[in-house]
DNA sequence: ACCTGAACACCGTTCAAGT
DNA sequence: ACCTGAACACCGTTCAAGT
């Protein structure tokens, strides 16, 4: 029995490190990972049945890292509390947000992170379906938020690349038409992004979706 | 000046057409558009910088099948009409929604769909602020329902390629986790998502942040 | 049990050359 | 102005063969 060259966990320490070092999720590719393993990149196949096999594990293993905020708290408090952490964990690993959307929950960890989360809200006394309709609606609003976000900086910061060129365009094209066409809105909105962090923006919408709670619950 | 064997316009269609039967958005490819319209895939890159480029005008024409509701309704019914009107025509056209998430909103059309959801906002006495967040969680969380509901469409309906065989696995393990680690909320969560339709679920989280703002206006 | 090499069937994109 | 062919540098995945 020869010891292995490369094992599981390592594999998923080293993608999320690959991952890391790219600009766009699809950038990430199996080779790229077993090149930084010095592996041949068919040897991943033997440890992974496919490429969304480790997209998953790598979801998990940054998922793994959320913890729960303490339960003696009002259920107000613990809601913001945990997706503060969520928040917090997201922006911490690059395109962490797009991999939990490209990836089913099919783990214990993330089952019952989305377990803890509806436990919160049904305690507190909102009906299974209302508990489920906030979790999902924050979720998604939180997921949106942070690719849009990544998207945007990365463009302002790199102009190596076309790809990004191109994309930088783009970004330039919608203030100008925005601009042009006098849609005063979208030009609030845009300054409104440029003025507000992440954070802020994350921390208002939160705010929105909770008092949205509240107010059904009276 | 020889005639011009395909129009702008044509790939457009073309590529919408050649979307429809892509399974998923990644399945979508230059080359594929280009044998469909008898083409050499070279030939796409005279009319389109690139593959994002081709991207973004199909989105744009997906955008331009949104109507404005009537403006002399008061603005819940304006909001809810419209998104309404958003929601067919994302499930209409396989794969809008994450064409939408992948592209920027950088044409007249989608900034002035944008300038009026946010127009109907502060014209009810929302500030600047309040009408963009309320249009991103929407937004994000119609996005999201539609992108995680057309997934599992898909792994009920094909196990023939062997990816979406691997993706069907996956969420009978997810069912499987939650059964055994008796995590009731999550299979409340799954049940109710297996009872109700897409529509139905669409309705009970838009009203629910219509109600936030309804709260939040008071 | 674990790994390699070569191969297959794909990609997006570029560019000289054709009409 | 519009299109082609060939090429480049990539992909994910499989599988017989090695140790």
């Amino acid at each position: 029995m020869p010891k292995a060259k490369i094992s599981r966990s390592q594999i998923i320490q080293t993608s999320l490190a690959t991952l890391a070092e790219c600009r766009t999720l699809d950038q990430f590719s199996m080779r790229k990972v077993a090149a930084t393993l010095k592996v041949d990149a068919s040897t991943l196949y033997w440890h992974f049945e496919n490429k969304q096999a480790l997209l998953q594990a790598m979801a998990d293993e940054i998922a793994s890292q959320i913890t729960f905020p303490d339960n003696q708290r009002d259920w107000q408090t613990q809601l913001t509390q945990l997706f503060r952490t969520i928040f917090a964990v997201y922006t911490a690993h690059p395109h962490a947000a797009e991999l939990m959307l490209e990836t089913i929950p099919a783990s214990k960890t993330r089952l019952t992170l989305m377990d803890h989360i509806m436990a919160i809200l049904v305690t507190a006394g909102f009906s299974e379906t209302e508990a489920n309709e906030a979790m999902t609606t924050i979720d998604f609003f939180l997921t949106g938020l942070i690719i849009d976000l990544t998207r945007e900086q990365q463009f302002r910061s790199e102009i190596n690349s076309k790809q990004a060129a191109y994309l930088h365009d783009q970004v330039q094209k919608m203030h100008q038409i925005t601009h042009d066409a006098k849609l005063n809105h979208m030009q609030a909105a845009v300054q409104f992004r440029n003025t507000y962090t992440a954070k802020q923006q994350f921390e208002v919408g939160l705010k929105l979706i909770i008092n949205g709670l509240l107010a059904s619950k009276s």
